[in-house]
DNA sequence: CCAAGCACCTGACGGC
DNA sequence: TGCCGTCAGGTGCTTG
């Protein structure tokens, strides 16, 4: 579900209100599966204060006071959310009470996603965040475009792949795709320099944006507050499958691409 | 190195 | 109403 400006809209509402607080027991509902078992994740979170929270590619991060780490993947239903008080709800997999009296939830109806903790120093040995490619909002326009020149690999399958750019779902890419008029099977080989370049231009802008409206919102996204975001009103391709180009009038198409749904605009993306 | 298919799960929606 | 197939913001594994 949620992609890079998601899960940066959820890590910079937690790092806002979760800075100090430190946890003071959690629960694990009955039947919930964790990544890590409950009895080793539990003993070693408990007490620990909260010293930042942060992002990297589209997993979120809190770091503890002690130099512990624990990371949650939100896959596609995954929510966390901070309240002070809420009714439990048949999808919670495991929430931590803190000292102020609020709660954090992190909740998946689909339960893909995962928690892990990371003793002080391992962090760095994860093997996810050894092959994981550079931040998009981190990295120039120019940098990224040299990642795909000599790839044979189809584009849109290229920006789903977290270890050539981090972040980057199926609403991004098609979005990004459509700003820069190129074709979701175009090889990364074939782009031309200045499409190429112009693509992760509008990869940072399309990021940047959605970020500023709080992310987008399908069905099951909220903020840490809560909240749903509003950038899905700013699509100009994913969902609007069987609709007009908004710049062009023509019929947008829709294929697999990379395992993906794929909606393009066979005229403003043109094969190449 | 790459692509395709399947697996992990639950729920919403459309068709009959 | 209800049953069935299809689809969903992701990723990892296996196979060819």
């Amino acid at each position: 579900m949620p992609e890079l400006p998601e899960v940066e809209v959820i890590a910079r509402g937690l790092h806002g209100t979760l800075v100090g607080r430190s946890i003071q027991s959690v629960e694990v509902p009955g039947l919930t599966r964790l990544s890590e078992p409950a009895d080793t994740l539990v003993p070693r979170i408990m007490g620990c204060t909260v010293k930042r929270v942060y992002r990297r590619a589209k997993v979120l991060l809190i770091e503890m006071d002690d130099g512990l780490s624990v990371v949650f993947h939100l896959k596609m239903t995954g929510r966390v959310v901070h309240a002070v008080k809420r009714t439990a709800n048949k999808h919670d997999r495991i929430m931590f009470n803190l000292d102020d009296g609020s709660q954090l939830i992190f909740s998946d109806m689909r339960k893909f996603g995962y928690i892990r903790s990371f003793a002080p120093g391992e962090l760095d040995t994860w093997d996810f965040l050894q092959r994981v490619g550079p931040e998009p909002l981190e990295t120039g326009a120019a940098e990224l475009a040299d990642l795909v020149r000599d790839r044979k690999s189809v584009i849109k399958g290229l920006l789903l792949n977290q270890s050539v750019v981090a972040g980057v779902g199926n609403i991004y890419a098609d979005e990004s795709l459509f700003r820069a008029g190129v074709h979701p099977e175009t090889r990364g080989n074939r782009l031309s320099r200045a499409r190429a370049l112009k693509l992760f231009t509008e990869l940072q802008s399309v990021l940047g944006q959605a970020i500023a409206e709080n992310g987008s919102s399908i069905r099951d996204y909220v903020n840490a507050d809560g909240d749903a975001g509003s950038f899905q009103n700013s699509f100009n391709v994913y969902g609007r499958k069987g609709q007009q180009c908004l710049t062009c009038k023509t019929m947008l198409k829709t294929s697999k691409v990379a395992g993906r749904t794929s909606v393009f605009c066979p005229k403003c993306q043109p094969k190449q």
